[in-house]
DNA sequence: ATGAACTTTCAGTATATTTTGAAATATGGC
DNA sequence: GCCATATTTCAAAATATACTGAAAGTTCAT
């Protein structure tokens, strides 16, 4: 049975350990706190709120938020009468995971993809030892990256259906 | 129809590039480099080749081979007669993905289940709005992470068989 | 057109990560 | 035990990345 003191200390430790958590994800550990404290507020919150709930300056907040924006993972939020632009989490955890897996994709496998397949173009017929074994594995690599690729794309295509949810059950 | 220069180009293209990579992989340049050299090297090589072909100190060197030793992906190869260690990669392109995709839900997944966990419990009953969503997002990325970790293991114990050889085909 | 409210940019600073190079330690043959 | 060879460690330097704070730019009501 938790009290209000515990729940603010969760929060705070969500927040923090999510930031530390960012960096093995790849991204800053300023945009994982950014984006930990909007999923978890059911407001939608101003740069200036941002700014002060993490301590951070307006330039790293601004950065921040833009970033998160044109990841899709925070929308931008205009209230009536004001002025202010406010900001707002993407609280699907399915969508989350689909908008990361694209991101990922794009910096991690299109890449690699692109490489590969020059690689193997350019060491077609070398005709020395160390030729066959450099193409044979331009091959392989590139074959599977192609592979890993296309499973992204269809796994971020799909809707999160009672099927799928039904497949997590047995899974986790 | 490629020619030795061309080839040696690759070669070097390959290995800075894949480099480069290793960066958006959360792994250091230098080790994505010492890795693809050695997976399109057919012999084992030492310590000082590594050194010589890459152009780095012997710290980094042995640094970034030890640790990918302890990743699985290269091994230590002894020569009859010589003291000095060699190094050799493991090839496979599927062994090396479940290496790989091991070694990054260590990293990035089970540390949020953790987290996710803790902060799940650490909300239960707080009994307001704010506690409310909180706990609930806890929950919902809580099973989220769970299902992705074990998902992550199903698949890091698949063999690559002709079944998954066809897959990929239809999906690359 | 002015000015207040708000957003954006960016040079400089701070922090974190990676690399070097040389010293310390270990190993094996004699 | 001694020497030569090889491995390991680590403090200092180099590099890469992130953050600040203030100035510049934009927008909008009057």
């Amino acid at each position: 049975m938790a009290n209000l003191e515990t729940f603010r200390e969760a929060k705070d430790d969500f927040i923090a350990q999510w930031g530390a958590l960012g960096t093995n994800w790849g991204i800053s550990r300023t945009m994982a706190q950014v984006h930990a404290l909007l999923m978890i507020t059911p407001e939608v919150l101003s740069t200036d709120q941002v700014m002060e709930d993490l301590h951070i300056s307006r330039g790293n907040a601004h950065t921040n938020l833009k970033e998160l924006v044109g990841w899709g993972l925070v929308r931008i939020v205009i209230k009536k009468g004001e002025r202010k632009e406010f900001f707002e989490a993407e609280k699907d955890v399915w969508k989350i995971f689909t908008i990361v897996l694209r991101e990922r994709k794009r910096r991690e496998i299109d890449p690699a993809v692109s490489l590969l397949g020059d690689c193997l173009k350019r060491s077609a017929d070398v005709g020395t030892k160390e030729g066959e074994a450099f193409h044979k594995q331009m091959k392989e690599l590139s074959d599977f990256a192609k592979f890993a690729g296309g499973v992204g794309d269809k796994i971020s295509l799909l809707q999160y259906t009672p099927a799928l949810k039904l497949a997590a059950k047995f899974l986790s």
